[in-house]
DNA sequence: CTTAATGGTAAGTATTTGCTTACCGTAAGT
DNA sequence: ACTTACGGTAAGCAAATACTTACCATTAAG
């Protein structure tokens, strides 16, 4: 598997949507993250799992507390998937406008 | 919910995830998108459902085809996504920054 | 008119997966 | 040394969802 397609996977749940934007603003730590969730925190911890091998987080010990922050990694990773994904898309649209367009002067 | 999450939810599923890549290069009918994917026709049709909702692809029909094809709306929507959360991840990345660097020159 | 091709929908099943409780380990504070 | 805070993991459960078969509607072709 990709990690791009971990990265899909793992933010087509919205609960970890929800953990991956607390995440935009400020690294936190897991009981952070986990107040105001409508979880319990042992699945903030499962979803941080998620995350961190989509490497959309990154999570590093402090202390007691494992913070966790964003992982340009996995963010990037989608962008350009997206990136790449348009632009491979608009090069076949008008390749095949092109090809439509050839056929009507044939005809004519 | 935002377009954006249904677009997330969407590419979410790996067989989804297919259909939208095999729709990169060339519009395709329902029929064509279900042959070579492991899984059988109905399948399909409802995944084309969950895309077409989530605005990744438009369908039109053409005589007894429903021809698929990738929809801009919500390919751009994620792009446009994920760039504002780099970039807003970045600025709180500076922000907290400067933050710890002038308490440590109040320390010192 | 009949037949074939395309494909949407419904009902049911099965798998996946998200969540909880319970438990344990580790590190810091008293 | 005891206690408190933090958090990972396991087991079990419940809800979501992906898939199949069966059926029906529409359109084109013979």
């Amino acid at each position: 598997m990709s990690a791009c397609e971990k990265a899909f996977n793992a933010l087509g749940d919205p609960t970890r949507r929800m953990i991956f934007e607390k995440l935009r603003d400020r690294p936190l730590a897991v009981v952070d993250i986990a107040d105001g969730l409508p979880v319990s925190r042992p699945a903030v911890s499962q979803h941080l799992k998620v995350l961190r091998e989509a490497k959309l987080i990154s999570i590093h010990r402090n202390g007691t507390k494992n913070i966790c922050q964003i992982d340009r990694e996995g963010v990037l990773a989608m962008r350009n998937y997206l990136d790449k994904f348009w632009d491979d898309a608009l090069a076949a649209f008008k390749l095949t406008a092109e090809q439509t367009e050839k056929e009507k002067n044939k005809k004519s």
